[in-house]
DNA sequence: TTTTAGCACTCAATACTTATGAATGCTAAA
DNA sequence: TTTAGCATTCATAAGTATTGAGTGCTAAAA
């Protein structure tokens, strides 16, 4: 019975913290959730998970303010796990709708998502570097140029214009491109880089001033390399109150965001579910909460939500979870099926 | 004599009032800048440009501002134009580089103007509904889906995934795509989607599902007619004192920095250099200059500095002047030669 | 033993009041 | 035409008082 009141006080106050961002004190407490306990033994009690450093005051005489480590307790034995009924009609829709690529479909989930909650959402699409090369294609632009265009198994596709060597044959390009396709087609791209030495020979053997060409190739197999990330709804940040008047951690935050190291911090988490709760070195405001899925044929992808510490975690998470499971099973259905279609930037 | 002091004393407070973003008074420019005048006399030839509308007060008793006609006046007869050594230095640095492509100069040479100048900088790329699709290739993924890859003669690729039909003959969609090919290529981007009809009835003969695939490609010319632009360095709008500590400001430029419209402001403007000081109705503390720059073979481009009002119009102009002018005649030069390369996201 | 009432105390936030000083405009003398 | 001098304005800063939401603690009530 101890332990049940101090959760609900610590719910209650968690709650009440997240919907108006200021410190809450016992009177507010009893007044708004009619508590049938008198202001000091909510004070003892808050006083209690204190010394538990659940809670923190920000001054001597404030009212409290959940901790990193309170926000964690609450995500894991408090929250309520309800889904916003919204979402799941808006989810819906967008399912129901036919012939959309597997990315316009995340990308609108993301969207949702983000709407929804009322944070910033990210989506981490799976590392290129399991990804297999399909298909190189070389297009002539002018005398001067061409277009080399590189497309994976998943459909990413990358592409690098150069210059044309000098007095070149181009039945020879196309040739040689014949040659090399076959010799490169189904290599992971992690591997392309050693087996452009396996090229070199080829490319010499049609074309003169080859070195051009060959630059133009790595160049495009370390942009394959970089991690692919989307952001959606980054705006929503900006009307967080612990935000919007501090034009400093404003910018802080935008260039985290923009920065790729935010994603180790939850890339490496093997986990379905992970939680960040101002542990950001850099930025201890700031809460990451990431849920994990899975597509046919696919590695591992997952959407992540930003947001100040002070976040709606339940609402957040229970968004989280209920949208990637149902993209997971969504794709699942349609795998068999012929509705999949993908696009890929 | 009378005019040509009062100019001095105008160049001085703008020049004054650029570094310092407070209003400036008669006592501080005599003592700045050695004037050989009592501050009486400063106060009077003051009264005078406020009355031409060429400055402001903040207040009955404050020191003066310039006005938008004011920045405008000395834009047009007061600055030194005078490019910073540190520029010429930096860009030369980018030009004498093999072996890059036309865009990562453009985005190197704007991050150096973004850099030098602390403000954001914009390229806008040459509207693609000039440029002329040189091919279409499809790749098949697996056996579900199958990703088409567009390239313009400017070598800007657009792609697309789709689903493949059922029972699909490869051998058939590649000898369509052949078909297509031929019947396309050279076509202005802009008359694309008229030109799909021509091409349904060769899609009906190879393909049944023929749907799916029509549907691809003309979200894919959708996608052709957008803008292309980028931005650079938009973080150091966070660093000017006018928006540093104004959230909400920050908040309304940085959405308008993203919003396409902003661009029909200069993209309109032929003329070389264009100036927008305050003119944004959304915005009036935001100035845009521009200049244009041709590359050969391609349509025009602009390089644009967006900043505040109160920003060094004489440095970022003498720089975009500079820069564009040292693009224009780098790519000249090199047209005829060999090391032209181009890549194009 | 647990809960509550009551009281003294703390401290951020707000408002009010009062310098301070950088600026102006104007008038009259140089 | 220019300048010195003076009264005036007003944003900014600094100092002061008030308020009120909050606490902790103690002693009585349950």
């Amino acid at each position: 019975m101890e332990r049940s009141r101090r959760d609900l006080i610590l719910k209650h106050l968690v709650e009440h913290f997240i919907k108006t961002a200021s410190p809450v004190g016992s009177h507010t407490l009893i007044e708004t959730y009619q508590l049938p306990f008198s202001s000091a033994t909510i004070r003892n009690e808050m006083l209690a998970l204190e010394t538990d450093g659940l809670l923190e005051k920000t001054h001597t005489s404030s009212g409290r303010i959940p901790s990193s480590k309170g926000y964690q307790y609450y995500v894991e034995h408090l929250r309520s796990k309800s889904v916003d009924e919204r979402i799941k009609q808006q989810l819906q829709v967008i399912l129901s709708q036919k012939s959309q690529s597997v990315n316009d479909i995340i990308q609108k989930s993301s969207e949702i998502l983000s709407n929804m909650t009322k944070l910033a959402s990210m989506v981490l699409g799976p590392n290129a570097k399991q990804e297999k090369l399909m298909s190189i294609q070389v297009t002539p632009l002018d005398n001067n140029s061409a277009t080399a265009v590189f497309v994976t198994d998943s459909g990413y596709v990358e592409n690098k214009t150069f210059v044309l060597p000098k007095k070149i044959d181009k039945d020879a390009l196309a040739d040689c491109m014949n040659l090399i396709n076959k010799r490169l087609r189904g290599t992971p791209v992690s591997e392309l880089s050693e087996k452009m030495n396996a090229i070199r020979p080829i490319l010499e053997d049609f074309i003169t001033e080859h070195d051009v060409v060959y630059q133009a190739f790595a160049q495009a197999f370390i942009n394959f390399a970089s991690e692919r990330l989307k952001l959606y709804g980054k705006d929503s940040l900006f009307n967080q109150p612990e935000f919007a008047h501090d034009g400093d951690k404003l910018r802080k935050i935008l260039t985290l965001l923009e920065s790729p190291n935010l994603l180790k911090d939850f890339t490496k988490s093997k986990e379905d579910l992970s939680i960040s709760i101002g542990q950001n070195p850099q930025n201890s405001d700031l809460s990451i909460v990431s849920s994990k899925f899975k597509l046919p044929g696919q590695q591992e992808n997952r959407i992540a939500l930003v947001g100040p510490t002070r976040m709606d975690y339940d609402r957040a998470l229970s968004a989280l979870e209920y949208v990637t499971q149902m993209l997971e099973k969504y794709f699942e259905k349609n795998q068999e099926k012929d509705t999949k279609e993908v696009k890929t930037k």
